[in-house]
DNA sequence: GTCTATAGGACGATAGAC
DNA sequence: GTCTATCGTCCTATAGAC
């Protein structure tokens, strides 16, 4: 519940208030809950994490959080790309909620500033393996990931225009050529 | 002044008594002027866009407002998109101003949401413009956006580490292959 | 665990003097 | 034009009863 509204607000314009009301309690009954805003941003972000881990590893048949280490040839770069895709197009709410956060975090005071440097990095390290052996592997996963984030902001912009699997699976065909 | 507060901040975490005080005024000194806190939100996005239009035709030797309209042979998509990141690598905050406002408008009760959306088609118009008659132009265009985009949040996460300019380079030659 | 009540600020905006 | 003073609203968080 609180991810559709940091989605629509951002972290900065969210308040306890409408997140409780969404709960259906109380703000301090939530409060003895989560702590304090900041921890339950950072419990929102970690929680989607797990869970898209989990529908990644099962879309490629592979046991969680070993997708990128082994089997370099079954799974390839373009494969866990286009489950990526497909499992965010299903839920666009909580990609608005990462590209809200995205962006807000790159203040230095954010309090999941140090979350998304620590994720972007990971997720450039795992792509970079997954690119292979190929020169300029670590160009490639970072083009990757910059033309992912930067078509599903497009995409959240006029969904009823853009298709988010077809418009990715035109990039992926000139990026992996 | 305004800009850098609200890149760090996003819109929805702006203070206007932090803007006040940047400018040396009181509060009420400066809603005076700038009228209410939307009008200062739209106001420094089309002074940027203004500003940024000026110094784009500049480098490219054209007037103001016809570089994507005529001489499809001699400016081309590449070379705007060169002008257009060396430009941006000037301005760190204000591109992240940008980045931030990006996301946060993507709710549709934003100031600028619609200010945005509009921002979007027309860019994805002159860019395919500028690609020509080649089939797919517009899907080029899209790809070319996302990938600039994609590209400045991972250099304002990392500015150390990631050098904007050859970042670009390096994805223009796929891009364009 | 969830509530009521409330503290203690910060916010955007207005009114009116100078 | 810029100020002081202030209104009314919203916020996060705490204290303490049930």
């Amino acid at each position: 519940m609180t991810t559709k509204l940091i989605a629509e607000r951002g972290f900065w314009g969210l308040s306890m208030q409408d997140v409780a009301d969404g709960c259906g309690l109380t703000v301090p009954g939530m409060l003895h809950h989560v702590g304090s805003k900041d921890s339950l941003l950072v419990a929102v972000l970690e929680y989607r994490d797990e869970e898209d881990a989990k529908s990644l590893a099962q879309k490629l048949g592979m046991p969680v959080n070993q997708f990128w280490a082994e089997e370099p040839a079954r799974i390839t770069l373009p494969k866990v790309c286009s489950a990526l895709v497909a499992r965010n197009a299903e839920q666009p709410e909580i990609v608005r909620l990462f590209a809200v956060l995205e962006a807000e975090s790159l203040a230095p005071g954010h309090p999941a500033h140090t979350y998304f440097k620590a994720r972007q990095r990971r997720t450039l390290d795992q792509f970079t393996a997954l690119a292979g052996e190929v020169a300029g592997a670590r160009e490639l996963a970072a083009q990757v990931v910059a033309m992912m984030d930067g078509l599903q902001i497009q995409w959240l912009r006029e969904p009823e225009t853009v298709d988010l699997v077809s418009a990715w699976e035109a990039a992926a065909a000139r990026l992996f050529a």
